[in-house]
DNA sequence: AGCAAACCAATTGTCTAACAAGTACACATG
DNA sequence: CATGTGTACTTGTTAGACAATTGGTTTGCT
């Protein structure tokens, strides 16, 4: 069905092109895609469609073993948690080091702004603005590795959004309030309440996930939600 | 010259065989990897040499544009800043964390007992050792995604380290002592000074390899390298 | 001679076709 | 019912070929 693309690189146009289909939920969990079938529905040859598949498997969104055929990722609980433990450790400090130059990123202010702007649409709607928001904070720090890094975390939390088609329990106006909040931290250059706001911040919204996807509060679901107001 | 492998996956073999040469120094920067080259000298296919190449490219291990030749990484002192800092954000972090648990992985004091042992030989032979002592503490975390972000660091270290064949700048003892330390003040649960430490250790270890890539005629070289002050 | 444009060799991107090897599931058999 | 076998499907790898691009070289004009 998808018609014949070509951009700067065929293996990328296609790659690009599952990317989306994964992220937006057209493709589910565990759905299998064969180098065929990929080959034939984008009319490319065999070889194009499996890079497409090695890039995507080496990003983390899909999975395969030797010898058989790739799947959409199926995330548990306890890869959310890595995740969002991955994503605090990097942006805690990103976010310190932003407040100790009172750097505030125009991308991130712009983020939120859109954020604001949708008060209505379709839950995943909120997701985009997000990544970006928190995509922005870590690009301002000028870091090629850990922006990097940070890329592959969001693609996977991405991933795991699409699978928790019931968002209503993505509170639009509490994450762009925080945001708003993070970004008068940084400004006034307290990077210590700013890392502590961020860690609640994702700590919540990973607990929500979580608990979205059908898994078990873990352990350490215990965490203070009062401390928010501040 | 290389014979012919054969392994799980002759792209995974040859790939690993290209990964051992550029890490002993053996292909050197900016040399130029022609598809075609490596092709023949493996005795594989072009496809096959294409995918080992786009392997080690995604790793950070090889550069290349479109339609052109890939080239081994030329890194300079400013991507050795980046790497050291990412290195720190996530290694420090950890450190807090096993402290905390007053964990004391046993692959890490096996690794620094193998750095003690070792009173001679080339100074590279510390580097093994080193990366797997810190790499066992990372690992110790059981975060899959942190353990996989900070291996592509470690890759990028081990290269910057096969650039610098001058390594008497690298003292066996000091970091022998410190890794030891380390050990320890993670065992008495002292987490901050534990991280502070570890900032002095990789601190100083990134300001040697800057210093003693500075030195070397590098695309950066006109950048005054008082910016390196000790 | 000097500079610019066209040409050419080398390399990569992609395709077609094919065979080998491994996996998974159905089927037959004890 | 359990177990082994076999067959279809899928992936891994190869070979050869052609288009597209890059960079250097050569040629042509002033």
């Amino acid at each position: 069905m998808a018609s014949r693309i070509s951009a700067v690189s065929i293996v990328e146009a296609v790659a690009s092109d599952l990317r989306v289909r994964i992220f937006s939920g057209e493709l589910v969990s565990s759905q299998a895609l064969t180098e065929t079938d990929i080959a034939s529905s984008y009319e490319v040859a065999r070889p194009t469609a499996k890079a497409a598949i090695e890039k995507l498997v080496a990003e983390g969104l899909l999975v395969r073993g030797v010898h058989k055929t790739a799947r959409v990722a199926d995330l548990g609980p306890e890869s959310v948690r890595d995740i969002y433990l991955a994503r605090a450790y990097l942006e805690s400090e990103v976010l310190r080091r932003l407040a100790a130059g009172r750097t505030v990123p125009a991308a991130a202010v712009q983020a939120n702004r859109d954020i604001a702007a949708l008060k209505t649409g379709a839950p995943l709607d909120v997701v985009e603005p997000d990544m970006r928001f928190h995509t922005s904070l870590i690009d301002a720090l000028g870091n090629e590795r850990i922006s990097k890094m940070y890329s592959s975390l969001v693609a996977e939390v991405r991933l795991c959004m699409s699978r928790v088609q019931s968002l209503h329990l993505l509170d639009t106006a509490l994450i762009q309030a925080e945001h708003q909040k993070l970004l008068e931290l940084i400004e006034a250059g307290q990077g210590e309440d700013a890392a502590r706001l961020l860690d609640q911040h994702l700590g919540r919204a990973r607990e929500r996930l979580v608990a979205a996807m059908g898994g078990e509060a873990g352990p350490e679901a215990e965490l203070p939600s009062s401390l928010v107001g501040e």
